[in-house]
DNA sequence: TATTGTTATACTCTATAACTATA
DNA sequence: TATAGTTATAGAGTATAACAATA
């Protein structure tokens, strides 16, 4: 949930018509509301929201294609030259000429890379206090339902 | 979760400690998936990502001020101004100056802006399949966790 | 003096289009 | 002809600093 302070927050107008118990809209205020989580774990590793986001879809064991690299981040491949080219001149990736059809580049992460990618996977996994406190019972629960929403690849 | 086309996806290089059933790193997966849905869910309707947050955590039945809009939005002022700039010049959303503070600017959302607030709530309530499928008590119990964690206000 | 909002500046992300070098 | 990646360009989000008006 973002920021309420001085009494704003986001209200809805609408009704939800298939979801009577209101989990969808919650799960949506959630999601939502880890947009600053995120950039603040980036920005404490000295990365950019998108940079952390091309770091942690990179294979650390084999390259990978800057055209994939695109599929993953969901934008124009003339956007990924720009990210590539930031996380390059850091030494935490780096391009190389695949062998066979020299149009392609691939990306391998360094060990300076590795090491940054570690330690913001490392971030990622520390549960805030809220749901290190959920009983394991509701913390299964929660997460069977989250990985059938995931495996459907429909949202 | 990101596109997985050819193959590429995020990879996790340390475990959990505090989770073993996997939730946190589940919630967070689907929390930046959503990313994608988001952005889609506000440029079909003509808005920026930003746009769309700024709409969305106006209230349309009182004037909010401009830092609480920065507030809202965990950005800065000066950056508001650009977002309010254009969502004021497509007529969503109007100034007004406050009476008794004659520093502060108050935003109030237009008879065309509420449509389209209302258009943005109506979608976002729309649960994917996946989630449209589950049980009633399922959901219920689900939505009391996420309710809990939502109210801590740690994340 | 402090606060609200604006302006100026600089950097990143974003897509489109034109370009190159390959295939 | 088609594809992988780059470059040029333009628009939007981002923060910092300096500023005007007001408190």
């Amino acid at each position: 949930m973002e920021s309420q302070a001085r009494g704003v927050r986001a209200r809805s107008t609408a009704a939800p018509q298939t979801d009577p118990e209101g989990f969808w809209p919650l799960l949506i205020e959630f999601a939502l509301s880890q947009r600053f989580w995120w950039v603040k774990l980036c920005t404490d590793l000295d990365l950019t929201p998108m940079q952390g986001h091309a770091l942690r879809m990179l294979d650390p064991e084999r390259p990978v294609a800057m055209s994939s690299l695109a599929d993953a981040l969901v934008c124009d491949a003339s956007n990924v030259t720009g990210i590539v080219d930031k996380l390059e001149s850091r030494g935490l990736i780096a391009r190389q000429g695949a062998t066979r059809d020299r149009r392609i580049k691939m990306l391998v992460v360094t060990d300076r890379g590795r090491k940054l990618r570690d330690q913001l996977a490392a971030r990622m996994l520390v549960p805030p206090p809220a749901v290190a406190a959920l009983a394991p019972p509701a913390r299964r629960r929660l997460a069977e339902v989250l990985r059938a929403i995931l495996a459907e690849r429909s949202t």
